[in-house]
DNA sequence: TCCACTATCTATAAATA
DNA sequence: TTATTTATAGATAGTGG
């Protein structure tokens, strides 16, 4: 919004980014307040700037607001960061790829026989109504796993502006079962039984961000 | 903006409300991340919906910030003591952080070793833009199979059940659903009550110096 | 069916380069 | 200060629980 349009990566020109971010500091500040009370709200919002310097609005007031998060006293469907992540994960992600090739070759092949394919390509033809009805439920489910995890990164992308991350993970999970599972990232229960979980259709912030 | 202007006092209509609540998070969220990335600040925004639930973001993490802030590892010329005002909160932040490490312990396992995980569940936090873009179009692939799969099903499902058959098979997601629009006003707004009503931005504005 | 969001489209108000 | 990009009001539909 202004005279032209700017990329979102890393202003280079000191002035200009510290005009920037003293701008979007209070445009975010007045925006988080007027969401508080449009909606009845409750919000904190800390800021540290790259002087390092802490800027915190909060309503009621921001510590109220982080002490009830750290409460979790509330079905915490929170947005947080998947961010850093443990060494290892580099060379997880190395498997995941090699999987991911595989995968894509076995894709090209579809059709084809049944024992390259996956179990969604199992022949419906034959199914009788209850199975394809629970088949169906399978699909749904994978596909909604396929989805958020397409939102994920999506986030991820959008945020991503060199070596470090920023992204929006449900923290999902009913506060009954925090203790046993609590991420998007899972999905090993149903995995297990080789069925696929969960189903959306939505896709968030994949079009007009940034 | 919008088509058109709005006083900033509380929404009385509960169905605006809802949806105001939404895309404003979804708003403020953005802003937050976006001054992140164009001024290389750290941003920690917790917003508690009039539903109750907690939506966070953060850059680079929401812990990260929060923990910062509240032990203030800035160069103390604090205007308030850390430990008289926080003491109470960091405690509970050092449980939640227990809390904390007993999931991402859990989330671990998920792609643990080659075997029982699936590749989408692949870690992103450490690819790179590629990587992840790659990776992201696997998914997207992978999705429209799975989407187009759910159609082909829902058809033979409805060709399945007959002539015979009094139509409303409840299908158990996706094809054609009620709809919930408008929502009559119901009263638990229980997060609302204990918000000042009618603030006039006087409120909540607190610059820690440092 | 209700609840609490979430998505999408357009016209227009606001933020901001 | 503006010109211009963006966010979002309003209307409506859809989602998962």
């Amino acid at each position: 919004m202004g005279r032209q349009k700017i990329e979102i990566k890393k202003i280079e020109k000191k002035s200009s980014l510290e005009v920037t971010f003293s701008k979007r500091r209070t445009g975010l500040f007045k925006k988080a307040g007027e969401l508080c009370v449009l909606c009845g709200a409750e919000a904190a919002v800390i800021v540290f700037s790259p002087g390092r310097r802490a800027f915190v609005f909060g309503h009621p007031s921001a510590d109220a607001v982080i002490d009830r998060f750290l409460h979790r006293e509330t079905n915490s469907r929170a947005l947080v960061p998947a961010g850093q992540v443990h060494g290892h994960v580099q060379r997880q992600y190395l498997e995941a790829l090699g999987r991911l090739e595989v995968k894509k070759e076995q894709e090209e092949t579809v059709g084809g026989d049944g024992e390259g394919g996956f179990w969604w390509d199992a022949p419906i033809e034959n199914m009788g109504l209850n199975e394809l009805e629970q088949f169906r439920g399978s699909l749904e489910e994978l596909r909604k796993k396929v989805a958020d995890r397409v939102e994920e990164m999506t986030m991820m992308m959008m945020m991503e502006s060199g070596p470090s991350s920023t992204a929006m993970v449900e923290y999902a999970a009913p506060p009954q079962e925090y203790n046993s599972s609590g991420g998007v990232l899972h999905g090993h229960d149903l995995a297990a039984q080789g069925v696929p979980h969960g189903f959306d259709f939505g896709f968030g912030f994949d079009e007009h961000l940034f």
